[in-house]
DNA sequence: TTGACATTTCGTCATTTGACGAATTATAAT
DNA sequence: ATTATAATTCGTCAAATGACGAAATGTCAA
């Protein structure tokens, strides 16, 4: 029940569901989904946080940044099945499909943009 | 979103997710599920309407008492995907099965123990 | 080494949530 | 009619949650 409950919570938040949708198309660093979001990174961190415990999502720590992905192959079967629920759930949503357009300019430019350390070089 | 939402808020909680596996082995008036999960009737009451709201279960006023079952044909798909993914993701959980002895008793004499009135008769 | 930056952790605050009992509504028994 | 019962609604309270900024951590650049 825990397992599942931990999975339930993590999808009880509008902000989540917009990560994970989000990452459908492939992973993203903090600063992209600071960006898309327009939340203080402290906060979107914690809804992160929230969604890895969950095993929802996993992360990839590069250098000096963090990429967030959707729960793959190495991820628990519970966590696979509710992926593909909710994102048949989401599927169509005004809201989603308004960020996955702001997503396509995020990724274009997020270099330049938000992590000017890479953009500069 | 809002829909989905109001889906994953529902399923947030223990108790309610308790309700809706309770609910797989047919529909229960709110005196029995208040006998399975021990807590105020008012309490029930409100976890039923949470439920009721997202479209995750019905309910059906038979004189003086109320029926819940959990959502069917005439119920939007959203639900229904939702109830499936969720059954699958409880199945085999131990407070579930717990939940399910405890209820073959209530189902038995509920009518006396629960609902004096109908046992009187 | 020093400074800059991406991310996380922590403390605080406002809002939401779950539990309860009291009061209310609707229905049935006497 | 009056009383009793099943269920709901409402007000209150404690606990959980989400948002933020400040501080800490870890990594890279100069």
């Amino acid at each position: 029940m825990e397992e599942t409950l931990l999975i339930t919570k993590a999808l009880s938040d509008g902000t989540r569901l917009r990560i994970i949708s989000a990452l459908k198309g492939g992973e993203l660093c903090v600063c992209q989904v600071v960006e898309l979001l327009k939340l203080a990174p402290s906060t979107v961190s914690r809804h992160l946080h929230i969604l890895s415990a969950s095993g929802l999502i996993r992360s990839r720590k590069d250098t000096r940044w963090v990429y967030y992905r959707l729960a793959d192959a190495g991820s628990p079967k519970k966590a696979a099945r509710a992926l593909k629920w909710v994102q048949g759930a989401l599927e169509g949503d005004a809201s989603i499909i308004q960020d996955s357009q702001a997503l396509k300019k995020i990724t274009r430019v997020s270099r330049e943009a938000l992590c000017r350390t890479q953009g500069k070089r």
